[in-house]
DNA sequence: GACTATGTATAACC
DNA sequence: GGTTATACATAGTC
């Protein structure tokens, strides 16, 4: 008789490198089939790629991969620019902006550059280089951009400080994971909402960071 | 008493539109747990994109989307992206050697777009935002960074008052013109590909300005 | 958005 | 790859 069940499993990488393997051939299973279900259930387009520990690709796609990555680069590429000119209105989205079709790949290349450009700048700006051409007020407006910075960067050290002495270990584990990738992103903010047609403001993808000087 | 539980449910697509939306949300969100889960028990690094019946986009990433989605690409343009086609597809052709394939293209994109991805999310840290993640030491050596920065501020500021004691106004704004037109550097580093396989940590190198922390 | 009865996914074992 | 006990997800409801 089998007394084993998925017990109180912590959330981990497991280290048995065969448990693993198991696992993850099981796991990935599921997930596909949740897709699959969400998919039909409620008429989603839905994509999931998959790349094991041993560098293998796995994928599912309810339709056609292709179709679902060229509707997301149109849609990133349309979201993603609320800023690079900072003559215009950041809230104002006119609606051209929304009119990338998948055959404007060449002017999306070159929307993108120039949105590299313009962050660029800014970085450079708050890391007190390429400053030429800004006035004194604008001087100043980035520095009390930059110290609110650091104040912020203050409190978060204070934050984490003590995080770590409270720390219940079980709250770290995704992060730590996370850490481990360099990403950005943390586990509850990782999934975002973004209106493909009419957005009315929120997008946790690309945070208007333009210093609108 | 609510007497009701997931009754046998039969798969396919949920008519009554309030419904379908409950259990939309309810899904999604499991899936993207599921995801989390998968990737942070086994290593796996996971990439989920949704797009609802009414074209909202919800997306997971392990690490980030545009990581994932350009190894995705080189790695269905190294075995096999074609489907379609069961043909062999010979990589040494003359032809298309001058025209950006469409993999190359989208490929190109995704690139650009993990470029934006990481000058964003270094803007935002030296604007205090997006601090989720960082250690100590991390914080720190942005912080560092940032009152270097405004070092150079207060410079360029000392500067700009002499300037505008010792110079005529009206060359002043002419000056100002060029400098500002002259101040937009480009995207000159050529973007050197992503590696895939090693995993060794940031590679945004190819952003002069990445606070490489 | 919370609750609860029930279906589903799955960890350990075969 | 199959089985089973258990944790988890969730449809219907408030």
């Amino acid at each position: 008789m089998a007394l084993a069940g998925p017990r109180r499993t912590e959330i981990k990488m497991i280290e048995r490198l065969s448990s693993r393997q198991v696992t993850f051939s099981k796991r990935r299973k599921g997930l596909f089939n949740k897709a699959a279900d969400l998919s039909l259930r409620c008429g989603a387009e839905i994509a999931v790629i998959v790349f094991s520990n041993t560098n293998k690709m796995y994928e599912f796609s309810s339709t056609t991969m292709e179709h679902i990555l060229s509707r997301y680069i149109n849609h990133g590429a349309a979201a993603g620019f609320s800023m690079e000119s900072p003559e215009k209105k950041p809230q104002d989205e006119p609606a051209d902006k929304y009119e990338l079709s998948s055959c404007d790949t060449l002017s999306a290349i070159l929307l993108l550059q120039e949105h590299i450009a313009a962050l660029n700048l800014d970085c450079s700006r708050m890391m007190g280089m390429q400053l030429d051409g800004l006035s004194l007020k604008e001087l100043n407006q980035l520095e009390e951009q930059i110290r609110e910075g650091i104040e912020s960067i203050e409190k978060r050290k204070i934050e984490v400080q003590d995080y770590y002495k409270y720390k219940p270990s079980y709250l770290l584990e995704y992060s730590n994971h996370l850490d481990r990738n360099n990403s950005q992103f943390f586990y509850g903010t990782s999934s975002s909402a973004v209106s493909d047609c009419t957005e009315s403001g929120q997008s946790n993808d690309f945070v208007d960071t333009s210093l609108h000087l």
